[in-house]
RNA sequence: GCGGGCGUGGCGGAAUUGGCAUACGCGGCAGGUUUAGGUCCUGCUGGUGGCAACACCGUGGGGGUUCGAGUCCCCCCGCCCGCACCA
């Protein structure tokens, strides 16, 4: 150790002492600016985070998604991309709104101190963002394309209302998505899930099914596989057939859908979803008072109750009978709430023998079981176990015989001959509701005229701006607040100038992120919701960077709108997310950081005590960024004493070229003083010492390997590697001025940037060079230092390694043979027994097998 | 119930995709520097036996394929996630 080290090594780095320096330093330099200019011949690439709600200050999780993120934007950065890396709010929403009857005040101050407060965050965090592109989705020249966008969806039939039972929130007094209901509780509050009949505007994402299926496959390798078969199973596509019953009292049959047309002959009754209107309509004058009953009853249960999974089937016999198309007999026909009103049809045939559903019924109401495939199992009138395997079709006339695939074809053929059904596929997936009952959020730009009906608002007149309401005003009645503001609600018909009424519900906060990601290409055009040629030159987003909770609902529903509008012609691709990339959370105690647990941790006050770029390391360096972060676990106090490791190495190796050019009264060669200056590499000879070079070389390398494939902690581990290796040569290797102990150092601080901009650019110029750091150029690995002059070759004997041996990497297969069959461990442990078969796999292994 | 994922030291995690298990870090033990503590620098640290060289065991458990398995196949156990009467 130099004199001079050793009294550095008394300094203590604080990696928060060098924040405010570069923060004020970087706030005019406006880094991180993406080029709209066509001659701009840079790769392109987009990279987008998942954008922030702003329901208060930034938190942990925002940590580490934005710490991920931010990584692999200044890697692209540094590659010489033009990069955009925007940033905007999801500002409408619910809490807002509480928030404002809770203070009296309007949701938009809320949202908007919220707001900047997370700006502020977002700087002090050094996230590398174009802050030129900003956005807000409460603002009117966002959320009016929000409007012509439901205009243009109305126009092609995709936006339509209809009645309907929807799901109902009682606290939050609002209709949910069907993707917005967990286990039978509302997303947000948790409380229980009921019914209503309401009439609602829908999008018809259902007929987008197929296509929403379809394109995944692209995806396959570029999004994780859990998030790629939720969608799958939410969208649920069955085949099977659709078969026509003639019932009773009905002019037309009644269609059912079935998975198991071949199993026609089994079915020995027929059951219609109770709350449809279907289940009125066939029921005999005499059983309605049963039916009025029967469903009383079920109207009263909340989704919980409906869904629980031991529940008895219940349900009502309707006095009629269908015919099966099959055998020509007749089937009664029962209601029942364990038939979905809002799946296939409405009803279904029911065949108890291969049904488990369908057999539990039959056996609370009496009704007969009739197996038609003969499975091995036991007979399911006994067991009460139905048996829905593969088997040989019995009592099933024509098909007698017939496996369940060839009695699929078979049916399904003399059906549409005989004009009783067809093939036919459903899905899983419903439309879209999007109507909500809340004021904070876009107003839906359709009014309701006396005279000519359903009417949408012109083009423009857009945007429909949200009326003042504040506080009370805003309280929750069952019905939007809108509704309450008369002078909002009344208006003139576009068309006949007569009086209306606006639709008083707002959209779906979803409607707003569905298509985000195409604003940022062009944030402040007035024209459009985008600019087409802009988002030809960015969109889709290469790599998007989000949470997994999004798996379903925000990603299907982007899916959709880039669908859409690539139908509408505004778009030349298909699908918004070339790659996307779910990181974990960050928990605390092995469970997710709640109030009502007490083990929330405050972004803040982490930062404060240990700095921005040591919480950035922590995040990154604690677990593959798909895994999530315990914070129990960690200790960002390994981060602070790392970083003053790298900062250490930056200033001996700083201060070692000053010295010398003292002395030399030159300055130093590897001190190019220009922020873009090549690091590594070089030409000549005279580059220092050649070892320390091959560890530089091979770490940029892997490095550079594990950003592209987000392995981010790996690459951090690669890193601290190279700070060693650093170390050592400037305290017992060739020293600090050492060309090699300098290009080591500097590349060290470039890979570093990602991960930690405030140390690095402080290791920067402790280096010599001009800001910023985020500017420097990606250093290349020097082929010729990645080629080791000697590997380490393994030699096992029955498997168990006896002994190791260096060898050159080229070695022949006969050579290293040789040389591990004398390896004087393998010796030992053959003890004199011939080998039976050696294995080489030069250079690395060899084996030997004993006789 | 159906579908999927994951089990590696005291802890977080690594392993070029079938080839040295435990990189890197935390924690622990020791040494150096220091008036001392902290900082900083260095070394050791899976288990058992042994003074040691070394041997045996070892990636949730059991079996299999292979010269060779953390990695592939089958069964079981445990934890996590998604869906949940979808006909």
């Amino acid at each position: 150790m130099t004199a001079e080290s050793a009294e550095r090594a008394q300094q203590h780095y604080d990696p928060r002492d060098v924040q405010e320096k570069w923060q004020q330093r970087w706030a005019g330099m406006d880094l991180f600016r993406a080029s709209d200019d066509p001659a701009d011949q840079r790769p392109r690439t987009y990279l987008l985070d998942m954008f922030p709600y702003p329901s208060g200050d930034l938190h942990m999780g925002h940590a580490e998604a934005y710490a991920i993120a931010d990584a692999i934007a200044r890697y692209y950065f540094h590659r010489g991309d033009n990069v955009l890396h925007p940033i905007g709010w999801d500002a409408f929403g619910l809490p807002a709104e509480n928030a404002a009857i809770r203070n009296n005040t309007h949701p938009a101050d809320w949202t908007y101190a919220n707001i900047e407060t997370q700006a502020a965050s977002f700087r002090r965090y050094a996230v590398s963002f174009d802050w030129s592109r900003r956005l807000q989705t409460c603002d009117p020249e966002y959320y009016r394309w929000n409007q012509w966008l439901f205009l243009r969806f109305y126009e092609r039939g995709l936006a339509y209302r209809k009645d309907g039972y929807v799901n109902w929130c009682p606290v939050d007094q609002t209709v949910l998505a069907n993707e917005q209901v967990i286990a039978g509780r509302c997303e947000r509050c948790g409380s229980e899930v009921v019914r209503r009949m309401l009439t609602q505007w829908y999008f018809k994402i259902t007929e987008y099914a197929d296509r929403l299926l379809a394109d995944m496959e692209p995806l396959a390798d570029k999004w994780p596989d859990p998030v790629l078969l939720m969608q799958r199973n939410w969208i649920g596509r069955s085949q099977g057939a659709e078969i026509r019953f003639p019932v009773e009292g009905l002019q037309e049959p009644v269609t059912v859908f079935t998975t198991r047309p071949d199993t026609l002959f089994g079915a020995t009754f027929f059951v219609v979803a109770a709350d449809s209107p279907l289940a009125a309509e066939i029921c005999a004058p005499e059983r309605q008072a049963a039916l009025e009953e029967y469903l009383t009853g079920v109207r009263k249960l909340t989704d919980i109750e409906r869904q629980a999974a031991d529940r008895p089937k219940t349900g009502v016999f309707l006095g009629r009978h269908a015919i099966n198309p099959g055998t020509g007999e007749p089937i009664p026909v029962w209601a029942s709430d364990y038939v979905l009103p809002d799946y296939g049809t409405g009803a279904i045939m029911a065949v108890p023998a291969h049904d488990q559903r369908d057999l539990d019924f039959a056996r609370a109401h009496d009704l007969p079981v009739r197996v038609v495939v003969e499975t091995g199992e036991p007979d399911p009138a006994e067991t009460g176990v139905a048996t829905p395997g593969d088997g040989e079709l019995i009592n099933s006339g024509p098909l007698d015989g017939l496996g369940k695939a060839e009695a699929i074809a078979r049916i399904t053929g003399i059906l549409a001959a005989d004009g009783n059904g067809r093939a036919a596929v459903s899905y899983r997936l419903r439309d879209w509701l999007v109507s909500r009952q809340r004021f904070w959020g876009t107003p839906i730009p359709i009014v309701y005229c006396d005279a000519c009906g359903e009417m949408p608002v012109p083009e423009e007149q857009l945007p429909v701006v949200l009326p003042d309401l504040r506080g009370q005003d805003l309280a929750p009645r069952g019905v939007s607040p809108l509704a309450a503001a008369t002078d909002w609600v009344n208006t003139e018909c576009p068309k006949c100038g007569g009086h209306a009424l606006r639709d008083t519900d707002t959209m779906d906060t979803f409607v707003d992120s569905s298509w985000y990601f195409l604003r940022y290409c062009s944030p402040h055009y007035t024209g459009g919701p985008f600019d087409e040629a802009a988002v030809r030159r960015w969109a889709p987003v290469d790599l998007y960077v989000g949470g997994v909770e999004h798996a379903i609902l925000h990603l299907l529903y982007s899916r959709f709108f880039v669908k859409v509008l690539h139908d509408m012609g505004t778009l030349d691709f298909t699908e918004p997310f070339t790659r996307l990339l779910n990181q974990g959370q960050v928990v605390n105690q092995g469970r997710a950081m709640s109030k009502s647990l007490g083990n929330g941790v405050d972004l803040g006050e982490q930062l404060a005590v240990y700095g921005v770029d040591a919480i950035r390391l922590t995040m990154i360096f604690a677990s593959p960024p798909e895994d999530d972060v315990d914070w129990a676990d960690v200790n960002p106090d390994a981060q602070v004493k790392f970083l003053g490791r790298v900062w250490r190495v930056s200033a001996d190796v700083g201060s070692a070229a000053a010295a010398g050019a003292a002395e030399a009264g030159a300055p130093d060669g590897g001190a190019a003083g220009a922020g873009s200056a090549a690091v590594a590499g070089g030409e000549g000879a005279g580059h220092g010492d050649v070892a320390l070079r091959r560890v530089t070389h091979r770490t940029i390398e892997e490095v550079t390997r594990l950003v592209e494939v987000a392995r981010l902690n790996v690459a951090v581990a690669r890193m601290m590697e190279l700070v060693s290796a650093t170390r050592k040569a400037i305290d017992s290797g060739p020293g600090p001025a050492d060309p090699a102990v300098r290009e080591a150092a500097e590349t060290l601080v470039v890979l570093l940037s990602l991960f930690a901009p405030y140390t690095a650019e402080e290791c920067w110029e402790l280096l010599g060079h001009e800001p910023s750091v985020a500017q420097a150029v990606w250093p290349v690995a020097d082929p010729e230092l990645l080629v080791q002059e000697r590997v380490t070759c393994v030699v096992q004997v029955a498997g168990k390694v006896r002994d190791r041996l260096e060898v050159p990497p080229g070695i022949s297969e006969a050579e290293l043979r040789e040389l591990a069959l004398a390896a004087p461990g393998a010796v030992r442990a053959l003890a004199g027994r011939e080998p039976q078969r050696v294995i080489v796999r030069p250079p690395r292994l060899v084996n030997i097998v004993p006789a």
